[in-house]
DNA sequence: AGAATTAAAGACCTTTTTGTATTTTATTAA
DNA sequence: TTAATAAAATACAAAAAGGTCTTTAATTCT
């Protein structure tokens, strides 16, 4: 649906918003193994955020990655467009540069449901939100 | 969504279907033109469609490509998981390897659902019906 | 049989994505 | 002020996706 560093960034966020809620503030070294996920590769997703303004962080000993009190609800789709950029939910299904309701390309409506199911859940949803689920023991996010 | 190649895929096997309503088998130059997408590439997604068995195809002076009557209805589903793998309808939104009802990740019952209408939808379409949209004049392939 | 036509096959090449390793800079604490 | 710590920056590299080009094999028409 969208890019392994999509699903990294998501998944290292809702990481860290749990690690804020006790208080800490993890460095990605914690955070790639909490998500089982390249360490390096992490640290660089994380460093993109940060720039984004999506994220925090502090450098140093007891410095590591958080969320200031401004951004407490960070939204799916702002992520998902930080990484798949800005159009990621104005597409085409089949690739075409001119494609609307005046000028549908074959699966048109239909798609455009669908995308539009994706874009109103991606809206809904926070990483704290998220992180709540995992809390409370309803959702997972490594095996276990 | 999915990758250029299904983007392209798709919209060269609906271009076929259109010539073959016409009685005419077109080359990947012809499709290609058609659908306005790189000639040698497109010649290659079609060799896959060939060799998958989803499409056939005859050499020589007054060859090309074209549908045999086996395969009249072809599905969108079987288009897509010819080039995305047959577990595209399965993946985690999230990335996770165990990722069910019994140990969701955190996105998991409402990505099921979006992902669930995705799949309906690419089983309930066909190419063939897809080009009928285009003949009836309610969807392009191309700019128009 | 020979020329023309057309898909198949295979070798490349480029760009993007994914991933690794090393060095630098900022911060803290002793 | 020095040592330890941690993110930032940078440079590389491997793999996958996207794309091009040339040669080969099959078919048809003359």
């Amino acid at each position: 649906m969208w890019s392994k560093t999509t699903e990294y960034a998501i998944r290292a966020l809702i990481y860290i918003a749990l690690s804020n809620k006790e208080s800490r503030r993890p460095g990605f070294r914690e955070v790639a193994e909490g998500i089982d996920t390249p360490v390096q590769f992490t640290a660089k997703i994380l460093q993109t955020l940060v720039r984004s303004g999506l994220l925090s962080s502090i450098r140093g000993k007891g410095g590591g990655f958080f969320f200031g009190r401004n951004a407490e609800d960070l939204k799916l789709s702002d992520v998902i467009t930080a990484f798949e950029g800005k159009d990621y939910f104005i597409g085409c299904a089949l690739g075409l540069k001119e494609c609307d309701s005046n000028n549908p390309c074959p699966l048109h409506d239909e798609f455009v449901e669908i995308r539009t199911s994706l874009e109103v859940m991606a809206n809904r949803e926070t990483v704290q939100g998220l992180a709540l689920k995992i809390e409370g023991g309803s959702a997972m996010l490594k095996r276990g």
